[in-house]
DNA sequence: CTAAATTAGTTGGTGTACAAATTATTAGCC
DNA sequence: GGCTAATAATTTGTACACCAACTAATTTAG
């Protein structure tokens, strides 16, 4: 029966992926806040964004599996970019059970200030393109392994 | 002037390092979710037991150091986890303002059924664990970036 | 064509997160 | 010793994040 110390013990604080992944996502989180406060934007408002920069017209539907939200947490975040006056929330002619988010002219023009943002958290996180990259590349890979793991140990008909 | 494309735009959702943090995080969070539940525990909580089993006694001040949360967030979170009966929370004898926060019987005893947790996980991803160690590796050093930037530009003095 | 099942969003409740204001206690300074 | 600074928690307010219940619109089935 070996002694439990930092080295053997599985719950020790520094050694959880999970911790580290709520510290590391929290702390970039921060790096943005000053950045996007100008435009009166939190980050996942600014992920919807970047959504819809990218593959505007989407519904409520489309942004929540993009940006993997339940639609509880979408739907006020709409209304407060819309508060904003980036975005409008219009009836879906063709379903009215669907919302049709669409940028509106100063949601479109925030674009060009919002290039700014990325170079400007590389600079100051001081990393290597290569271990940003990888690490991309290493969180691609969680996040495949966590969500093809719905319900293991049953059935998957 | 380039076209912009999903390979050359800087503001592509899929290459954004903090979307790729913020969706990893969450999905391993999702993991514990089921986990946790027989016990009454969120993620977070399960957080604060990890320290305390490691490092107890703890004062507020302390934990938030350690989990890099505002004293704001750990009040109601030990109020709750002290509701559930894992942990007692005193005013320090030596130091009147701060709190002493301790594992009651049912606090220590529940780390025998906390040891499942990490290796359930760890099964449940299905990553190996050289894999799962660059993560942590890649993870601990944007942590030590971010934290490391706190006003970048100006003197350290 | 109509009743039932499905789908899209909204709403309400709980629990983080974080900032700012407040309170209570201790430490430093004259 | 007494006044002022600093410190530790709590409280309040805003904004996610997730779950469950609900409403409205559309599909499907019979």
């Amino acid at each position: 029966m070996e002694p439990v110390t930092e080295d053997t013990d599985l719950l020790a604080l520094d050694r959880q992926v999970c911790f580290a992944l709520s510290i590391a996502s929290r702390s970039v989180i921060a790096l943005y806040r000053p950045l996007l406060q100008p435009f009166g934007l939190t980050h996942p408002q600014y992920l919807v964004m970047l959504a819809l920069w990218q593959y505007e017209p989407l519904s409520v539907k489309e942004l929540g599996e993009l940006l993997q939200l339940d639609p509880g947490t979408m739907s006020p975040l709409l209304k407060r970019l819309q508060g904003l006056g980036y975005v409008n929330r219009e009836r879906d002619s063709k379903d009215e059970r669907a919302l049709c988010v669409t940028l509106t002219p100063a949601g479109r023009a925030l674009r060009a200030e919002a290039e700014k943002i990325p170079p400007a958290i590389v600079a100051r996180l001081g990393m290597s393109l290569e271990e940003l990259q990888d690490l991309h590349r290493s969180l691609t890979r969680v996040i495949a392994a966590a969500r093809g793991t719905a319900d293991p140990g049953h059935a998957v008909d």
